[in-house]
DNA sequence: CACCAGGCAAGTA
DNA sequence: TACTTGCATGGT
């Protein structure tokens, strides 16, 4: 077995399923994806609860809603004029590309639309992929910050390596699967909360230490 | 009080 | 190209 799936099967064992996406409709995931930038999702709960609680959380409401009245129903989620614009270049490109439709949008190749959606002001590659896979149910896998420092704090990988390095790295290493690629992000994001903090180098309870 | 959180783009040299 | 900085609320 490589060392990827041996890793994800020891985190799985110590962890269980995560169950993500925490959100209910692939809008609904696609808008947490743009809140969660940078930012604990508690916050973002509470921006989305916000916009749940006035029925603001369709395409058409949030695409008819100004962009100041939007970025102060998302105040929790911080950033929030710089989100509230991010989310309305992303609704007014689904907008003007698929007629304001997700599923025509995700009714294409993804290849091709991950191209397009990266273009996009505000959506960079973490976000496009966690779109792609949890609202999508693309297989493509999700890096983040926390990928970034766990793997290299254990030397699984370089530090200098990048978003698509470490990506490429992990689809050449795993099968092509949305439901391991969903679960194994998932469980990073969880094993970096509990025990690789940014100012916490050394974690001696981390299940990696095995391996 | 200081530090961090499921990034991204723009500015600087 | 390779750093650095702004964006901002809420929890620990």
């Amino acid at each position: 077995m490589n060392k990827l799936l041996e890793i994800y099967e020891i985190l799985l064992e110590h962890f269980g399923p995560q169950g993500w996406w925490p959100g209910e409709t692939p809008f609904e995931i696609m808008v947490g994806a743009v809140l969660t930038q940078n930012t604990n999702w508690t916050n973002v709960s509470k921006a989305i609860d916000n916009l749940k609680k006035e029925n603001l959380l369709s395409f058409s409401k949030l695409h008819d809603l100004p962009v100041e009245a939007l970025a102060e129903k998302i105040k929790p989620a911080g950033y929030f004029n710089l989100k509230a614009a991010r989310l309305k270049n992303l609704l007014n490109f689904i907008a003007q590309e698929y007629n304001g439709s997700l599923a025509e949008m995700f009714a294409m190749d993804w290849h091709t639309l991950r191209e397009a959606i990266v273009t996009v002001k505000g959506i960079g590659p973490e976000t496009a992929d966690s779109i792609l896979l949890y609202a999508g149910g693309k297989p493509v896998f999700v890096v983040d910050t926390y990928t970034h420092r766990i793997f290299a704090r254990h030397n699984i990988i370089a530090e200098e390596e990048g978003y698509h390095e470490i990506q490429e790295y992990f689809v050449l290493s795993l099968p092509e699967d949305v439901a391991l690629f969903n679960e194994y992000h998932a469980l990073i994001v969880r094993t970096g909360k509990e025990f690789c903090k940014k100012s916490k180098p050394l974690c001696s309870q981390c299940p990696l230490e095995k391996v």
